[in-house]
DNA sequence: CAGGTATATAACGCTAGGAGTATATATATG
DNA sequence: CATATATATACTCCTAGCGTTATATACCTG
């Protein structure tokens, strides 16, 4: 699999990774969860691990996976260009917001 | 083509999605600058206009393509759960600007 | 060590979809 | 109208990659 997003373009990875996003999980656990086979999760998590979208760690006979979302820069990085397309109008409202409010957003983000 | 991400997972309609959003083309400006033969380009535009990325305007004997870029919200909006992963730390580190901030405005309030 | 459980890998059949070639359609121009 | 140009579509071939089944590997427990 070449890029990220051929990697991202599967639907049974998106929800793997969207599984992973709330908390790690074994192999069995996602098997569960996403009701697959275990063998094409299994697949399916060699590609995201290969591609470093996720990583493993061995606990007992199991292996947790978790999230590594550094791949995701890169979707997110390819996006920005067109962010326009969809905020110029509230851009104006934004900047002004942003002057006003930055700071106490900023605050209660991080909580 | 199901999802806006199996879409955006070829190479070529990224490329043709990225050209568009500097300015609209023709098929024969798509195709001369990003090196494609025709048909690809005119079978890709397809795929783009049926899931509402581009648009068609008729000139003449051409067909201008402009970017719609409406469907990439999908794709930005599935990566907002994951963005926390790359920003935490910067989250961090504004916090504590914040704090820093917060006081220094306390002792000089400057409007 | 035997048996069980968790995960990985291999082999295979199948299908989606990309590239190329040929052709159809529409418009412009002489 | 004849011809050239711009774009779309049909068709065929070919390969990547998915799911499944079977099996290998690793670890755990009695």
């Amino acid at each position: 699999m070449e890029s990220v997003f051929g990697i991202v373009a599967e639907p049974s990875r998106r929800a793997i990774l969207s599984l992973l996003a709330t908390s790690e999980r074994s192999v069995s656990e996602i098997e569960d969860e996403l009701r697959m086979s275990q063998p094409s999760v299994s697949k399916h998590l060699r590609v995201l691990r290969e591609a470093g979208f996720v990583e493993a760690r061995v606990d007992g006979q199991r292996r947790l996976y978790q999230i590594r979302a550094e791949p995701l820069k890169e979707v997110d990085a390819w996006l920005a260009p067109f962010r326009q397309f969809w905020t110029e109008r509230v851009d104006a409202l934004e900047a002004h917001l942003n002057r006003m409010d930055k700071r106490s957003r900023k605050r209660s983000r991080t909580g």
